[in-house]
DNA sequence: CCTCTTCTGAATCGTTCGCTCCATAAATCT
DNA sequence: AGATTTATGGAGCGAACGATTCAGAAGAGG
């Protein structure tokens, strides 16, 4: 019945009375708020104080206390999603690995006014008031790209990329692990040269063991 | 001024009226709601209906929710910072990588109604409403484990038992990042032979090449 | 100009929050 | 036994919560 679509970053309709504030960068802040402090955590007082607007322009934009935190979850979850996928469209195996790990570190770790960290492992799945869309969202996103990073794992042992014996699943549940452990340890204190000097080791230890099928 | 000191598990003085609810239960029970809601998303009612027991119970074992709370973390931080002193312990390298990370995957999936999961990468960080001297509290924990593994990787390589180019901060990162990645695999869905696989993978990718100094 | 549409600020709704109070129950101590 | 100490259960406190309402402000379309 009610068609309040509530309107994404470019407006379609620019009649009446324009938005006094950046749409994207309020999303872009609640997330940095959300990601903090938790979702539970974040009164919606909190949220129109930092983010400079009032109660009824914050509901009038996204709905809801819980519409605001699914379009910053959504946000950021579609730069991972498209991490994986051009990782995984790499020519060599070494290279997705390498890039899936670096490339999320730097994602992590951008420059802090523009950047909430990993929203996504930690601050979601920890708080169950959260809508229950948005966790299923979550989960599926994981198992998405873990999926498209298992395929390519696959089709590198079957091109002779990876040794024969190579378990494609728990190789990616490896990988799988230490993009956790960055996402965790960006978001406590570890500089970002710490972060990539993890990433390089690993890569360097999956790939160059992997590939002579020495083992 | 207030001698409030909130007995620990052994009472020291057992006059008056005997707690009617075991104590040591709740705060595992606590701990697993933390967990899985968050500080903020679990309230006080949440709580109580979940232990079973009446707000002035809590309130006169515990103090406030910030207590129950704390206690419920720093009782699980314990069993990790004794995987990590009784893993660095161990004769040599490998077996130290092992246990540090199969046995963390053994505790963070113990059977669901003794363990909570790893409450302290997940739940405490996100979660700034928590008291600061809790976050204090779990960044000291990791910082003092990863510490120790520093330690006993830089005398490894001392030892010849690991390729003397090796850098020990480096490995100690990585190390604890797919320490974290794994707990926070388990408290997604991940089966806990998957988690072990991933972590006798990360032992061998490890421990096997950077015995041998062809590096 | 006027009308239509949309956004803003303030007041405020009902609910839930963490927490306290108090009368009562159940144990120990003398 | 009586006195003392501690735990329980229920009612309810003030504050903060998410959310709503509404009169007015500010633009666009005619």
């Amino acid at each position: 019945m009610e068609r309040t679509i509530y309107n994404a970053s470019v407006t379609e309709r620019n009649r009446g009375r324009p938005r006094a504030f950046d749409r994207d960068r309020a999303v872009l802040d609640a997330a940095r708020l959300f990601w903090r402090r938790g979702y539970s955590g974040t009164s919606t007082r909190t949220l129109t104080a930092a983010l400079g607007l009032s109660t009824s322009s914050l509901y009038a934009a996204f709905g809801s206390k819980a519409g605001l935190f699914e379009e910053a979850v959504r946000t950021y979850a579609e730069r991972y999603r498209e991490i994986y996928q051009q990782a995984v469209a790499e020519k060599d195996i070494q290279t997705v690995v390498e890039r899936i790990l670096t490339d999320s570190v730097h994602e992590f770790t951008q420059p802090s006014d523009t950047h909430p960290g990993c929203l996504i492992s930690s601050a979601v799945m920890t708080d169950s008031t959260s809508t229950l869309d948005t966790s299923a969202y979550v989960a599926e996103l994981h198992s998405s790209n873990e999926q498209a990073l298992l395929v390519r794992i696959e089709r590198a042992i079957q091109d002779g990329e990876l040794a024969a014996g190579t378990n494609a699943a728990v190789l990616t549940g490896l990988i799988q692990s230490v993009w956790h452990g960055l996402s965790v340890r960006s978001n406590v204190d570890t500089a970002r040269e710490d972060l990539l000097a993890t990433a390089q080791l690993a890569h360097q230890l999956i790939c160059q063991q992997l590939t002579s099928p020495t083992s």
